[in-house]
DNA sequence: TTAGGGTTAG
C-alpha cells in the first residue's frame, strides 16, 4: 500500500486518477522499487513509446506486478497505431499472467485489436474464453465477421447474443446489417429495430438504405431515406449510392440534386456516385462538369478511377488517357478500366501494350483485368495473343480461369470462324457449360453459318433460360437466313405461346446537357416531324454516295427491331438524324443504345460520318463505334 | 471505456 501512495505522489495529477487499482504485490522488489517501474510504465505508454514500455512491462512481468486497465488500454492503442503485432501477444501475456482477471473493457480492447489486425481466430479465442460479455463484447465480433463478408457467422452469433440476454444496440444493429443475407431476415431485423426505437440513428439508416439497395430495394431504401428529419451528408450518400449502384442514374442525379438543394456539399463519395450515374447514362457533358468539384480531391484514387470509367464509358478516350497519367497512385481498378476502357472502344492493340505495362509496374493483374485484355484480343480477332494471355493467367498469376474467362475465348475463336476449337475448349472446360459459354458460340454461328451447332447452341441457352428473347431472335434469324421459314415460324410461335417479349430499340443522345430518347415507332419526341424529314433528306444524300438499305439486317436483326419496312427509323439512325440538326457543326454525336447496333446502321453511320463530315460515337451494351471519316474504331468486326 | 456509416473496374 505504501508503493501505492508514493506512485501516486510521483505521477502528474492527470495519470494518477488512472492508478487506482491496487497492483499485485512484488515477490522480489528489492533492486528495483515497483513504485518507479509502475510510474514509468504509465509514462511510457501515454508517451505512446512503445520500446521503453514494452521493457518495463517486462520487468514488471519478472516482479508480478501489473498496471491500471486504462493504462494497459493506451498500450493496446499504441500497438495498433503501429501495427506491432509482436509487441500486442507480449501484451496479452502480460495481462493475463499472475492470474490476473483483467476488466471486461479492457478484453474488449484487445479482441479489437486482433480483429484490426486481421487475426479474427485469436480474437474468437479471446472472446469464447470471456466470463462477462458486454453488448461491446459481442458487437466487436459481429462486426468483424461483417467485414469479412463471414455472413453466417455474423448473424449466428447475433442469435447467441440475443440468447445471452444481451440487448443489440444502435452499433449492434448497424454492423449485422451488413452480413444481411436475404431480404426476410432483413424485414425480421428492420422490425427489431424499430422496436427498439433505433431507426433513427444514423448509422443505421445508411446501413438500412445499403443493405436494401444491395438487394435492388430502392423503394424500402428511399422510404428508410424519407423518414429522415435532421439532415446527414452519409445518409444522402447512401441513398444516392444506392439508385447509381441500380443503374437509375437518373435517380441519383435528382437525388444529388435535392442534396444540394438541402444545403449539403458534395464530397469523394458523393462526386463518385454521381459520376457512376453519368457513365451509365452516358452523359459526358454532364460529367465533365463533375470534374472540375472532382480536381478539389485531386489525388483521390477512387474517385479518380471513377472518372476514368466516365470518360472511357463516354467514348472519350483522351479523356480518359490524360486522367490515367495524371494519376500519381494507380491500383489494379485503375489499370483494368483503362485497358477495358481501350479494348471496348476499339483500341485492341493498346489494350494490350498497357497490360504490358501494368506488368512493368508491378501492379498484378486480377479476374477482371485478364477478362479485359481477352476482351482485347477477341475483338481484334488476335488468337494467338488471347491463348498466350488465357495460358499465362492460371501459370503466371495463379487465377484460375473463370466461366467468363472461358467465354471470352469461345468468343474469339468463334469470331475467327475457329468453331471447331471453340467447342474443343467447352468440352475441355471443368465447368458445366452454361448461357455465358452458349451465347457466344452461337453468335458465332450466325456470323459464319453453321446451322446444326447453332441449333444445338440455342436450345442449350433456352434450356437455361427459357425467357431470353435475344437467343430467340437470334435462333430465328439463322433460320431465316437459310430461308427456313417453317422453323422461323415455331421460334416466333414458341415465344409468343411463352410470353417472351423483346425489349424495343432504344437511343438516347445528349444536347446540352439533356438527354433525348428515341424508340422505334414512337412518334412521341417533339420535333419528331423535323427528324424525320432530316433523316429522308440523309438518306437521299446517302444513297447518291452509294448507300443501299441492307435489308438482309432485317433477317438477321440482332435482338428485335425486326420488322422490315422498320430498318430505316431505327432508334440510332433517329438519333443520328436529332443530332446532325441539333449539335453545332463539329461536336461529336454520342449516342447510347440499349441494343447492339445492326448492319444497316453501321453502314448509315460509317456514310453519316463521311458525307456530313461529322464524328459519331454509338455505344452498345458490349462495345463502342467511332464513326469518323467513312470508316469505325471497330473494325467492322464486332 | 471498448464496437457502427457512404465511393471505383468485367
Amino acid at each position: 500500500m505504501k508503493a501505492i501512495s508514493k506512485l501516486k505522489w510521483m505521477m502528474p495529477p492527470s495519470l494518477s486518477r488512472h492508478c487506482s487499482h491496487t497492483p499485485i504485490a512484488s515477490r522480489n522488489a528489492a533492486n528495483h522499487p515497483p513504485s518507479s517501474l509502475l510510474d514509468d510504465f504509465t509514462r511510457f505508454c501515454y508517451q505512446r513509446d512503445l520500446p521503453r514500455a514494452i521493457r518495463a512491462m517486462d520487468a514488471m512481468q519478472r516482479l508480478g506486478l501489473q498496471a491500471d486497465a486504462v493504462t494497459y488500454s493506451e498500450l493496446i492503442k499504441c500497438c495498433l497505431s503501429r501495427r506491432a503485432i509482436a509487441e500486442a501477444k507480449l501484451v496479452r501475456n502480460h495481462i493475463f499472467s499472475g492470474g490476473y482477471d483483467p476488466k471486461t473493457f479492457l478484453v474488449n480492447n484487445l479482441i479489437n485489436m486482433y480483429v484490426k489486425f486481421n487475426l479474427l481466430e485469436e480474437a474468437q479465442a479471446l472472446f469464447d474464453q470471456m466470463p462477462v460479455r458486454n453488448v461491446v463484447s459481442w458487437t466487436t465480433m459481429i462486426s468483424a465477421y461483417s467485414n469479412v463478408k463471414l455472413n453466417d457467422k455474423a448473424l449466428d452469433l447475433m442469435v447467441l447474443m440475443l440468447r445471452d440476454g444481451v440487448r443489440p444496440n444502435m452499433f449492434t444493429y448497424s454492423s449485422v446489417l451488413r452480413a444481411c443475407d436475404s431480404l426476410v431476415s432483413l424485414g425480421q431485423l428492420h422490425c427489431s429495430i424499430i422496436k427498439a426505437g433505433l431507426d433513427s440513428d444514423v448509422f443505421v439508416r445508411s446501413a438500412l438504405i445499403d443493405i436494401y439497395a444491395k438487394w435492388g430495394e430502392l423503394r424500402c431504401a428511399l422510404c428508410v431515406f424519407g423518414e429522415m428529419v435532421t439532415g446527414d451528408s452519409v445518409v444522402w450518400n447512401s441513398i444516392i449510392g444506392a439508385f447509381a449502384q441500380n443503374n437509375d442514374g437518373d435517380g441519383a442525379l435528382n437525388l444529388f440534386k435535392r442534396m444540394k438543394r438541402a444545403g449539403f456539399q458534395a464530397d469523394q463519395p458523393t462526386l463518385t456516385s454521381v459520376l457512376r450515374a453519368c457513365t451509365g447514362l452516358a452523359l459526358l457533358e454532364l460529367g465533365a462538369q463533375v470534374h472540375v468539384h472532382v480536381l478539389k480531391y485531386d489525388q483521390d484514387l477512387i474517385l479518380n478511377n471513377a472518372l476514368l470509367d466516365m470518360y472511357c464509358k463516354c467514348g472519350s478516350l483522351e479523356d480518359a488517357k490524360s486522367v490515367f497519367d495524371r494519376m500519381v497512385e494507380k491500383d489494379v481498378i485503375s489499370w483494368s478500366t483503362m485497358i477495358a476502357g481501350l479494348a471496348q472502344n476499339g483500341y485492341s492493340r493498346e489494350a494490350l501494350k498497357l497490360f504490358e505495362l501494368m506488368k512493368v509496374s508491378g501492379t498484378k493483374p486480377n479476374y477482371i483485368t485478364i477478362l479485359g485484355v481477352l476482351f482485347a484480343c477477341s475483338h481484334a480477332g488476335l488468337v494467338e495473343d488471347g491463348w498466350y494471355h488465357f495460358r499465362s493467367m492460371k501459370n503466371v498469376y495463379g487465377i484460375d480461369p473463370g466461366r467468363e474467362h472461358y467465354g471470352c475465348m469461345i468468343d474469339l475463336l468463334g469470331r475467327a470462324g475457329k468453331l471447331d476449337e471453340a467447342i474443343r475448349l467447352i468440352e475441355e472446360m471443368e465447368y458445366e457449360p452454361d448461357a455465358i459459354i452458349w451465347r457466344p458460340l452461337l453468335d458465332a454461328c450466325r456470323v459464319h453459318r453453321n446451322m446444326d451447332v447453332a441449333e444445338y447452341a440455342a436450345k442449350q441457352v433456352l434450356n437455361l433460360d427459357p425467357e431470353d428473347a435475344g437467343t430467340y431472335i437470334l435462333l430465328s434469324n439463322i433460320y431465316a437466313n437459310s430461308q427456313r421459314w417453317e422453323d422461323v415460324a415455331v421460334v416466333r410461335k414458341n415465344m409468343r405461346e411463352r410470353g417472351v417479349r423483346k425489349e424495343p430499340g432504344c437511343s438516347w443522345v445528349e444536347v446540352t446537357k439533356q438527354i433525348h430518347a428515341f424508340i422505334l415507332g414512337d412518334s412521341s419526341h417533339p420535333q419528331i416531324v423535323e427528324i424525320n424529314r432530316q433523316l429522308n433528306l440523309l438518306i437521299h444524300k446517302l444513297r447518291e454516295v452509294g448507300y443501299v438499305p441492307d435489308t438482309s439486317f432485317v433477317l438477321r436483326d440482332l435482338e428485335g427491331e425486326q420488322k422490315e419496312d422498320s430498318i430505316r427509323y431505327h432508334s440510332e439512325k433517329l438519333a443520328i438524324a436529332f443530332g446532325l440538326m441539333s449539335l453545332s457543326k463539329g461536336k461529336t454525336i454520342r449516342i447510347r443504345k440499349n441494343l447492339r447496333i445492326c448492319g444497316d446502321c453501321h453502314i448509315f453511320a460509317k456514310l453519316t460520318a463521311k458525307v456530313e463530315n461529322r464524328n459519331i460515337v454509338i455505344r452498345d451494351p458490349i462495345r463502342y463505334h467511332h464513326f469518323q471519316d467513312g470508316i469505325c474504331s471497330c473494325g467492322d468486326y464486332w
